[in-house]
DNA sequence: CTGAAAGCGCTTACAG
DNA sequence: CTGAAAGCGCTTACAG
């Protein structure tokens, strides 16, 4: 009794092994593991495997993922690394890749403060579960460098990367530079420029790419114009605050953010500060997030397509755990400019 | 040579294990493991920790993961099932979690379609993990009942559900009727409500606390009058302006909504019909979200502590995961009003 | 304080 | 088509 009842016991969490599903449908256990990986074709008896399959029900067997990765050498999880999990943007890029990546794979989030790379600690803590593939967004260089993944890696939103991995990059700098067209067309001839502390490759070519276009269009951005926040809609409001009266002397009538979250800081404290937008400022930003719709006034923003980045990143790096080949040359969706109220106004 | 290459190879991936380190040192793996691990308390000399130590350093060494979990009986993995990974509010939450859980654990995010929760299969895939402890938000009974996980479990935002397992709460129904109040205050007599379909606990109690409320201050809100859509701006704003007609003629003056996201899309729409916000109509949601403070006009929300609730789950989690007592009632935190421009006209 | 050995649950050549 | 056995990398009683 002593040692039914441990048993019984033992057996309440429920952890059904391979050795009792083989026991009860009277096969070995490499069979067990090839009707539940599905890998039966000419190896397994019609016989045997109906067999271990009704075993496998009436148990509620489950093959057990640690031991299942400790044997084959890999795991079923895929790592998402991003400097930035608290910017809506990126609640979409990870619907987008969980879609594509199907559900045998399970999505391991790598979260860090924000705007910030996980260290190469956190890292080798996070390779140790061998992971099946990695995903990384928005990087920087060195971050590549240090990671030297053995795992299938696919990059997201990494502009000048793509030489490191295969890559699913946004055209950021066309869309920037519809943005300075936009605001030169509408007369603006002094403007700022509220960028991510990040130090991640697709804000510097956003940045780049609006300078840019914005000199060659005859709107001056002076060095001391450009300022840089986290993604964060209080930090950028205080930053704008102590930046403004400077600009406002100087002239500015417009001022391009990095994301739109940096658009609602200066939305916020132009508000506050008694700053009319657009009348006295221009402000525009890049995501066109869902609240840039809604926003008082709307906020002119570079569309950047999150879901389709998550899905497509998913499907590369789906194919490149499968063994299959890419299609050369990565991938790169557009971005357009989307116009509202938060520029709407013609200036002199 | 030969073999001295293909050493070198495999090599590359730069898997070392206890036993290349155990080599080194001149120990045994299991004077490694204790070293590893911080285990050394009267179990290892101070000669053999320092060259163990070293061994470790030179090499590169860090424990696997994958076997680890095995020998362990569990992995290190804290799971996070959610039914809206989407909602920016969420960002939040883990944010929070991921502060109070400290590096040695890693958070895997459970993530399905807006509003639905994981089926058992995608549950009995993710505890074959062997995950260290579990981490629920906003789930339903039978959800609950359905996973009777082994592992160490905290509930967040799940009222009602405190006898399943540990639960941090937010008082919502304390929020709803604040905004009950302050609708009535403001004159409104007949109002209508915007709920989430996910059909989680945290959502009836809101609806119900503010319907409970808004009838004993002279509130009307028809049966016919509460809708419901996923959270989600645009399908919000849909469903609203399906519904928008017949409430006018009903003399619905205010609105409210299971989420901030919700009442986006209501203000979205509102502003394509033509409906003024507040005047003709007072909208308010639910979260409180960074977003409803620079919305048109300000959205009024029930502020919700998203950081807060991550951070106490995350330490009732580790608490129960390192076999520690919690101290017993579980935990509420409080929510608030904040009223901001789409209530602050007085109606009649 | 130390190490040999068993065991965690599975997968995969291998021999038949 | 089938199963015995080795092995994945680690941890933990156990004996010394």
């Amino acid at each position: 009794m002593e040692s039914a009842e441990q048993k019984q016991q033992a057996g309440r969490p429920g952890r059904v092994t391979a050795a009792m599903v083989a026991a009860r449908a009277g096969v070995s256990t490499a069979t067990v593991s090839l009707v539940a990986n599905g890998k039966t074709a000419g190896r397994v008896s019609e016989d045997n495997i109906s067999r271990v399959r009704d075993a496998i029900t009436e148990l509620g067997y489950v093959v057990d993922g640690i031991g299942s990765s400790l044997a084959k050498g890999v795991s079923s999880i895929v790592i998402l690394v991003a400097p930035d999990i608290s910017n809506p943007f990126f609640a979409k890029v990870i619907a987008g890749v969980r879609e594509s990546l199907g559900p045998q794979y399970q999505l391991l989030l790598s979260v860090t403060e924000a705007g910030e790379f996980p260290e190469a600690d956190d890292v080798r803590r996070l390779m140790s579960l061998r992971p099946a593939g990695l995903l990384v967004d928005a990087p920087n260089a060195r971050f590549i460098e240090d990671l030297a993944s053995p795992s299938p890696l696919v990059l997201l939103d990494a502009p000048g990367l793509e030489s490191y991995a295969p890559s699913v990059n946004l055209d950021v700098a066309s869309g920037a530079r519809q943005l300075a067209a936009h605001l030169a067309a509408a007369g603006h001839r002094e403007a700022a420029y509220v960028d991510s502390v990040t130090g991640t490759e697709t804000f510097a070519v956003r940045r780049a790419a609006f300078l840019e276009e914005a000199a060659a269009r005859g709107i001056n951005v002076d060095p001391e114009r450009i300022i840089s926040t986290t993604i964060d809609v209080g930090t950028a409001a205080s930053a704008f605050a102590a930046a403004w009266p400077a600009w406002q002397r100087a002239g500015v009538t417009a001022v391009a953010c990095g994301t739109d979250t940096h658009g609602y800081g200066v939305l916020q404290e132009a508000r506050v500060a008694g700053v009319r937008i657009p009348d006295e400022l221009a402000v525009a930003g890049f995501d066109d997030l869902p609240y840039s719709a809604t926003s008082n006034p709307g906020l002119t923003s570079v569309h950047l397509p999150a879901t389709s980045l998550g899905q497509k990143a998913g499907e590369q790096l789906r194919r490149l755990m499968e063994g299959k080949a890419l299609k050369p040359g990565g991938v790169t969706l557009e971005t357009s400019l989307v116009v509202r109220g938060s520029t709407a106004a013609a200036q002199g």
